[in-house]
DNA sequence: AATAATCCGGACTAATAGTCCGTTTCGCGT
DNA sequence: ACGCGAAACGGACTATTAGTCCGGATTATT
């Protein structure tokens, strides 16, 4: 059935050079000195094999984002409760939000040059719409009675780089994580206990 | 007591072409078309002329929204009830976010080109700060025991231009609105009448 | 009218996203 | 081992745009 020819061994090594050069230049300077000339030199590649692999800046940095949260995608379709399924919609809430607030949390940086790459077409990006439909039918659940499609859309946008960064001092690096739980609480009505299922602390970019 | 002298004439011509300028750009393509040349020319000045007063892009389109939302700061700071002072806590803020709805809802393009612009400072902007200072206080107020700075930027954050643009079907020019306000509702907890205070259409760009 | 403060304009620089195509490398079939 | 077509490479090239700079024009003041 046609299979596709597998990745070349040269491609593989380059995309993952290029991969590797955009976190390094992530980590060092802000989001906004990682431009495409810089990532290809520190690569070690030319500036045409980026954009064959990833069609344009905000393809990189998607590709980056996914990397890094591929396994929470997986933990939340297919994992064990409370982030898999069969686990009370709030409490899949507040693990699901655990796990994306440890991600915003560790790559606040990425998170803000991705923003700033894809403009328009951020609502449109699969990854986006995979934590909206999920978010969106856990607050369906609980309260049918709200627009949960626009609340995922609320509880999401929330996920800013910058605010991200503004709500995470260094001696409390769970402070964002912690309000977005607490928020996701109060939407869902009553008992606002707070704060459960934090994991240890994330260490990625900055 | 050296009083600062005034604005000369042509400089006030000038600055009104400049924001008519942008506005008419805003309307006609997206955001994107509005370079700083394209502004220029249109307003048949240099392109010296409009860094000189707007300092650089952002500094342009901070000013056009301002102008769209001087209006409702003031009411907000000296007018009557229940946007200004001495309403209570919950239909303040409905009065607030149905104000400030609208003007998203007229604006979203302007909106989205300001965010692009601003990047990093977004938090910084003395706008951004008045608003985000008048839903804290709000919020501190109706909920005490609730992170209310962090729900303010967490309100304001949903006042995405792309956002709003996608929630707002062109049959339906209020939905965003009500969408957000019984967000805040639900917020406060407790009674979740929604849809209070709606005025009449806007009628902006796009 | 003279003069000084202010403002104007558009050529210029710098940075950067994205394209293009001649050249090189890879891996499969023989 | 070898040859050949597909795939990938690289970096010069284009296009766009933010922002700077300064000689010259305009405005207000006396």
């Amino acid at each position: 059935m046609a299979q596709q020819r597998a990745e070349r061994v040269d491609a593989t090594r380059n995309r993952r050079a290029v991969l590797h050069a955009t976190e390094q230049l992530l980590a060092e300077g802000g989001g906004d000195h990682v431009s495409l000339d810089r990532v290809a030199a520190l690569a070690g590649v030319g500036k045409g094999t980026v954009f064959r692999r990833f069609g344009n800046r905000a393809g990189l940095l998607q590709a980056l984002l996914e990397e890094r949260s591929r396994e929470l995608r997986d933990a939340v379709k297919n994992g064990p409760p409370p982030l898999g399924p069969g686990a009370p919609a709030r409490d899949r809430m507040l693990a699901f939000l655990d796990g994306l607030g440890a991600i915003a949390e560790g790559n606040a940086v990425l998170l803000s040059a991705h923003e700033q790459a894809c403009a328009e077409d951020k609502y449109d990006d699969p990854s986006y719409r995979f934590w909206h439909r999920h978010l969106s039918a856990l607050l369906a659940d609980g309260r049918p009675d709200l627009d949960a499609d626009f609340l995922a859309h609320a509880l999401l946008a929330v996920f800013d780089g910058d605010l991200v960064r503004q709500m995470t001092p260094a001696d409390d690096p769970r402070r964002f994580t912690r309000s977005v739980q607490q928020m996701a609480t109060a939407l869902l009505g009553r008992d606002d206990r707070q704060g459960v299922h934090l994991r240890p602390i994330p260490e990625q970019d900055q």
